[in-house]
RNA sequence: GGCCUCAUCGUCUAAUGGUUAGGACAGCGGCUUCUCAAGCCGUCAAUAGGGGUUCGAUUCCCCUUGGGGCUACCA
């Protein structure tokens, strides 16, 4: 890829109330390609419609990127105290805040015969589409206001009549090359006269965006494959200001599994879900760059800095990708075993806190079922029963195959008096836990599973658990012959 | 409908003219085993179809089929 001066790449969400996965996709790409080039990572807001937006969202798009760690170059920036202020040389950032700057692109391009005013009301323009699409045709506007002479524009403006401002897309065709995906070539017949400026004085998003690349010096647009058809209004644009184009990379869209573009009602469309769920930002990153592009396939597991080393725009895909949730969890959860014990817990506390005000014992439950979590929201249903003043038990959970009450009963009242005799030591290590009592149960003559399946319902209450010696360990022998005293209540 | 675009196991993908078409998730089976996990081992499973080009096509070209996107004073 030719890359002129030094590589500048944006990312501009629209803040909705929360970041789209597909947009933090999009976002992991920018920041590779930004740092392994020494390039600039520039985030922009784009909230020209005034409709849409949500007051307050702004701030919670820019909290997830802290979130995530995503560190960017120049943008909106969330200070410690929650007040909002922005970095860079071309700010400002927020497209709200740039309005003065649109308009008199839009005026010039008017008076160099590229744009012209239009009055058409909307329910003239509606009709006109219900008819053109009933007859067939492409919607496209009829260019009505082309014919106003100039007298009656004049009068019109004079007497404060609503008016937007349209490009006047010019015969030709439209190509450009996108590093993803070649050379893509659309007619310029095929384009509307697209609306540059709103008769609110806002810019729709092609002027404001065409500009505000321009005026940020960006070299590099990544984006959805959504855009593509799009694109051409921009290119002419730039060729109206006579300004060179970024380079337009459109990557895949992400599909729910009936590969459709992924959408609120068939899944989580976004990273604060995805968060509050208790998906680790590392995993979602890991799991969500894989999406669409792969070094070398014979890995899944990458570390930020190696994605960022091995980012290769041109190979990303350009077809969709299904998200497939088993394969996000299995991601987050080989993060959760493979991370650090401290910084293990350190994710697991906030989760299940409310359960006990002692710590050492909620790192201990966090330990104990490690191997079974997946996502941290996990956490507490899993743990849980470890809290429990009193367990409840079933007492038909508490027999082991066919065995009977009686039998569940002797075998558990002869461990009980078997650990009530246990030394200490052996409540600091389940290895030592684990051969002392499989000993016991050798000598005695039984099978592991009679004695070792009561007492592990015993501990726990639950058809699936951490085993009896992480559990004995876990409590301590105190509480665990309380437990044990407490299940054979429901055996006789 | 029009335009654009895409096409390797169920899913994510590797292999850009020569491989027994590889890996991962999921599935299935096994080992282990007090349960569930975890772990280890094994197994099933794909080049959408048809034409070319070529000594040779997953790979290049064309057609068909199928999917997706766009088609706003939304981004």
């Amino acid at each position: 890829m030719i890359e002129k001066k030094s590589m500048r790449t944006r990312i501009a969400p629209s803040p909705t109330g929360y970041m789209h996965i597909g947009t933090l996709r999009t976002v992991l790409y920018d920041y590779f390609l930004a740092r392994q080039s020494q390039g600039q990572f520039i985030v922009r807001i784009e909230d020209t419609d005034q409709e849409r937006l949500v007051p307050g969202t702004l701030e919670s798009l820019l909290k997830t990127f802290q979130t995530l760690q995503l560190d960017y170059d120049e943008g909106p920036v969330l200070m410690d105290d929650g007040s909002l202020s922005q970095k860079g040389k071309f700010g400002p950032y927020i497209q709200s805040e740039r309005l003065k700057i649109y308009q008199p692109y839009a005026v010039e391009l008017v008076e160099r015969g590229h744009a012209y005013h239009c009055f058409c009301s909307e329910e003239r323009l509606t009709k006109m589409r219900e008819d053109q699409v009933a007859a067939k045709q492409a919607p496209k506007y009829d260019r009505t206001c082309l014919e106003l002479s100039s007298e009656e524009i004049k009068q019109k403006l004079a007497s404060g009549e609503s008016h937007v401002i349209r490009m006047k897309i010019p015969e030709g065709e439209s190509s450009f090359i996108d590093p993803i995906r070649g050379t893509i070539t659309i007619q310029n017949s095929e384009v509307d006269d697209q609306i540059l400026l709103k008769s609110d004085g806002f810019p729709t998003y092609h002027l404001a965006v065409v500009i505000d690349d321009h005026l940020m010096e960006i070299t590099h647009v990544l984006r959805g494959e959504e855009w593509i058809s799009s694109t051409p209004k921009e290119i002419i644009l730039h060729r109206m200001l006579g300004w060179d184009m970024p380079t337009y990379a459109h990557v895949p869209l992400i599909l729910n599994p009936d590969k459709t573009k992924l959408s609120k009602r068939k899944g989580d469309v976004s990273v604060e879900s995805y968060l509050k769920k208790g998906y680790l930002p590392e995993a979602l990153i890991n799991f969500l760059s894989l999406l669409g592009w792969n070094p070398t396939a014979d890995r899944e597991i990458y570390t930020r800095s190696e994605l960022v080393e091995l980012f290769i725009l041109s190979k990303v895909h350009s077809a969709g990708a299904v998200l497939n949730v088993e394969k996000l969890n299995w991601t987050n959860a080989h993060y959760l075993k493979t991370m650090e014990e401290g910084t293990y817990l350190e994710w697991c506390r906030p989760w299940i806190q409310t359960l006990s005000h002692d710590r050492s014992a909620l790192d201990q439950a966090a330990l104990l079922v490690r191997d079974r979590l997946q996502i941290l929201s996990e956490l507490p249903a899993l743990t849980q029963f470890l809290f429990e003043d009193k367990l409840n038990h079933e007492s038909a959970l508490l027999l082991w195959k066919t065995q009977n009450k009686q039998e569940a009963a002797e075998r558990l009242t002869a461990a009980r008096h078997f650990i009530v005799g246990l030394s200490d030591d052996l409540f600091q290590s389940v290895e030592k836990m684990d051969s002392a009592i499989r000993a016991w149960i050798v000598q005695r003559g039984w099978g592991n599973g009679e004695v070792l399946w009561p007492l592990r319902v015993a501990l726990s209450g639950q058809k699936q658990s951490p085993g009896p010696f992480e559990l004995l360990v876990a409590y301590g022998k105190d509480r665990a012959l309380a437990r044990i005293d407490e299940a054979l209540t429901h055996l006789v």
